[in-house]
DNA sequence: TGTACATCAGTGAACGCGCGTTCACTGATGTAC
DNA sequence: TGTACATCAGTGAACGCGCGTTCACTGATGTAC
């Protein structure tokens, strides 16, 4: 191995290793990661930092492009894990993987779907990303309506969103009707919406037995989207 | 009018000119708000806040009560407006509010419903106004289930999820069926996910027609929850 | 294989900024006799 | 009604801290002949 790549292979372990740190940060300082913070946990010096991101807001860039893509990852290796016909047992895997994530990477699901950081904008990198979930829940009803399993209900969509959603389907799901990708949106909502209540407190009191009530309300949205039980 | 009570006048209103300016500033620093910043926008000096707020986290508790509390009575005002017969009616009114309050106050709703500031814990005082949008859509369905409009859906409640729901049923909603709250729920979660997904950019190239989807999809909700049409 | 040079990682000091909070103080406003 | 006193709002300086970023620099590592 020529000496050159020695040094390349050091310098990635280098960046590797500083996103691990601010990884552990973002678990304290939530979005306020501190570049400094990261420096003094490494021994380093914080200009140092320097010579790996250009600047902070890079570095919360590339944690974020990270995460999305660890998510994506564990949502579709759940989906890929069942047996491809039995659509609601791939459903609810892909929904408990999104959760089990964001339980165990908390802060980097707050950096992903809690409020926007004020004053950083995500780079158009982080949309392919981030749109892996909602892909695979549309791969899972697809499939049952590709072979007759699901069938679209007949739903009265206003005009103005039918329209969206064509071009939606047009672009990524071709001739996935648009009322089915509705209900997959809603589906889609309604998982998020299930994992920032449970992570930012809104079940604390309420709902102790967490997973088990995650379950049955994905199993609710499974009903109403039309997954056959 | 005693002297007495003009001072204690003039104070209520710095108090509220405070948290409206310290609203302002939420808008552009998020949860990261600056007393001393409020402060040169009232042409005051930073330590002349300590005689209004005993320090930045009480200021900020003040705002996400205030704020709590605006949500709460507008979904309240917008289901009261509505014949109280009209289920359908006041489902949409109240999911409308909520989203409505929510886009004209964005930054204060990223404070109750994005990532939990770090460091901060809500006091207890929050609990309850924040209890009052989803106990407004808990007695519309209530009201439909009271006179029969509304059936219970045989659903396989796990006995964990029951028993959780019926405690919250028991101290709030007595009568209501468990599985009638798990749908109520489901509407709730759905509901400010999508507000959050709206607020939060996750629409941002895909769904333009904004109000119409969301109509839209608090209507499959008001459908899952067994709403009559 | 050995040597001159270029590249790169990391240092340490500095710039300029912001923050929450405390404290002794000045004046004005209110209270009690 | 007038006066002595207490209360309160707001000032200005200070403490001690943290931050992102720049810059000239030292040594070590790699490259080319």
């Amino acid at each position: 191995m020529p000496a050159a790549s020695i040094r390349a292979r050091v310098r990635a372990e280098m960046i590797d290793e500083i996103k691990a740190v601010a990884r552990r940060h973002l678990a304290t300082d939530g979005a306020n990661l501190s570049l400094r913070a990261v420096a003094r946990d490494m021994g380093m010096v914080s200009s140092a930092l320097y010579r790996y991101f250009p600047s902070r807001d890079d570095l919360l860039t590339a944690l974020i492009l990270e995460a999305y893509d660890a998510l994506g990852d564990a949502v579709e290796a759940a989906d890929a894990a069942v047996d491809p016909r039995d659509l609601r047992g791939r459903w609810h895997a892909a929904c408990r993987a999104a959760r089990d994530w964001a339980l165990a990477h908390p802060a980097e699901y707050a950096l992903l779907y809690g409020s926007p950081v004020p004053g950083y904008a995500a780079p158009d990198d982080t949309v392919l990303p981030a749109q892996r979930p909602p892909t695979t829940l549309v791969g899972i009803l697809g499939d049952g309506y590709a072979d007759g399993r699901v069938t679209v209900a007949d739903d009265d969509l206003p005009e103005p969103v039918r329209a969206d959603l064509a071009e939606i389907t047009a672009g990524l799901f071709p001739g996935l009707p648009e009322s089915l990708l509705a209900r997959v949106m809603a589906g889609w909502t309604q998982l998020f919406g299930l994992i920032s209540f449970e992570l930012f407190g809104r079940l604390n009191r309420a709902v102790p037995h967490r997973e088990a009530y995650f379950d049955h309300q994905t199993g609710l949205m499974a009903d109403l989207i039309g997954l056959p039980r």
